[in-house]
DNA sequence: AGAGTCATGTAAGCTGTTACATGATTCG
DNA sequence: CGAATCATGTAACAGCTTACATGACTCT
C-alpha cells in the first residue's frame, strides 16, 4: 500500500479534511507524496471503513460542511507496522529525463525551454521550503532544533525536499546550457 | 502516457529485446524509469500493434528465441511530439520519507536501520553510475565530451542520477545520526 | 458578471504490481 | 544436482489520473 500511509502520517499532526489535505499535499508532506483531491477523498473513505481514521462532521454556515479526520489507535498501529516493514526502493520518475535522454536524436529546442521552466519552478519551491523550514524551527538554530525539537519529522523530510529541488534546479540549468552551446556549435537541423 | 516514451528513448540506442530492456532498466535509462519485465513485454506488444516499434525474431540455438525491437519513423515522430508537449512535474515518492515524517510519533529503531541500509544501497549505485559515466565518456574529460560527444543524452541523465543518489546517501546518513542521538538522549519507549 | 475558493464526490479508463506458468541451458 | 540465466507471456488486482457533477460564497 502506498497513499494510505502518507495520509496517516499527515493526520498525525492533527485533524484535517480531504480538501485541506489536498491543499497541504502541495507543501509539507507533499515533498514526498502527491495526490489529487479525488484520490484523497476515496482513500479517506476507505480508511474510515477500515477503522484506521475517524471523521466528524463540522457544520459551517457560510461554507459547505466538511469532515475532519483523525487517526485512530488502529491507524497508529498500522503506521507502526508499516514503519517496520521493508521499504520499496525510491527512484526518480520524470518525463523531462526521458526527453533529455533522447535529446541528441530529436529536436532539442523544446527540451531546452522546458529545462529552463523547470529551473524556475524549482527555485520557487526552494524559496517555499526555506520559509517552511524557518517557520518550523522557530527561533532555534537547526542543530539545536533537531536535538531537542518535539516534532522534527516534517522538518527532516523538508530538508530532503530542499536538497532535491536544489540539485534539480542546478542540473536543469547546467543541461540547458550544455544543449544550448551544442546548438550554437553544430548547425541545428 | 509514460512508459512508452521511456521505452522508445531506450530503443533509440539500438535493438533490444524485452528481456534486455528489463535488465538494462537497472542501469542507463533506469536512473529515471523502472519497469518490471511483464510491463515491458506488454508495452512492447502494444507499441508494435501501433506501429511505433518493429520487432524481428532472432532464432537462437542454445537459448530461447528472442524478439529484437527498433523504433520506426512513426515511433520517432511520437517521441518528438512528446518532447514538445509540457512535462509533468517530477517529485520524489518514497516510503522511507513517509516513515521519517512519522518517526517522532512512532518507533524509530526500525526506521534508523532502514536509513542505514538505504545509504549502503545508494553508495553501491553511486559506484555503478560512476563507472558507467567513465565508460560513456571514454578517454575525454567530461567538459570535452559534453561539448563534442555524439551521444550525450544517456550521460546527462546519469549525471542527474548520480547527484540524486549522493544526496540520498548523505541525507540517509545524517537523519540516521540525528535519530540515533535523540534515542540516546531521551529514553526510548 | 465572471473567476476563484470551499467542499465533496462518482465513473471510467489507464498504469503498475503480484502471482502464476513454461522450459531449455549454463554455472558452481 | 540445484540455482541462476535466458526468454516470453497471461490473469487478477491495486493504484492513479481524467472527466464529469454539484452548489454556495467571495473577491475583483
Amino acid at each position: 500500500m502506498a497513499l494510505r500511509h502518507a495520509v496517516l502520517a499527515a493526520l498525525l499532526d492533527g485533524e484535517y479534511s480531504g480538501y485541506q489535505l489536498a491543499k497541504g499535499f502541495d507543501i509539507g508532506v507533499a515533498n514526498f507524496w502527491h495526490a489529487l483531491p479525488q484520490q484523497l477523498y476515496a482513500e479517506l473513505a476507505k480508511l474510515e471503513r477500515e477503522g484506521l481514521v475517524e471523521g466528524r462532521e463540522v457544520v459551517q454556515e457560510t461554507r459547505p460542511n466538511k469532515r475532519l479526520f483523525r487517526v485512530t489507535a488502529a491507524g497508529r498501529a498500522e503506521l507502526e507496522a508499516f514503519a517496520e516493514a521493508p521499504s520499496k526502493p525510491s527512484f526518480i520518475r520524470d518525463d523531462l529525463l526521458v526527453k533529455v535522454q533522447a535529446a541528441d536524436r530529436i529536436g532539442t529546442t523544446a527540451v531546452i525551454e522546458q529545462l529552463e521552466e523547470r529551473a524556475v519552478a524549482a527555485e520557487a519551491k526552494i524559496q517555499l521550503l526555506g520559509a517552511l523550514l524557518r517557520q518550523l524551527r522557530g527561533d532555534a538554530d537547526e542543530e539545536e532544533f533537531l536535538r531537542r525539537g518535539e516534532r522534527i519529522g516534517g522538518y527532516l523530510t523538508c530538508l530532503r525536499g530542499l536538497t532535491f529541488e536544489q540539485e534539480h534546479r542546478d542540473w536543469c540549468r547546467r543541461i540547458a546550457g550544455i544543449l544550448r552551446e551544442r546548438q550554437a556549435g553544430h548547425v541545428e537541423r
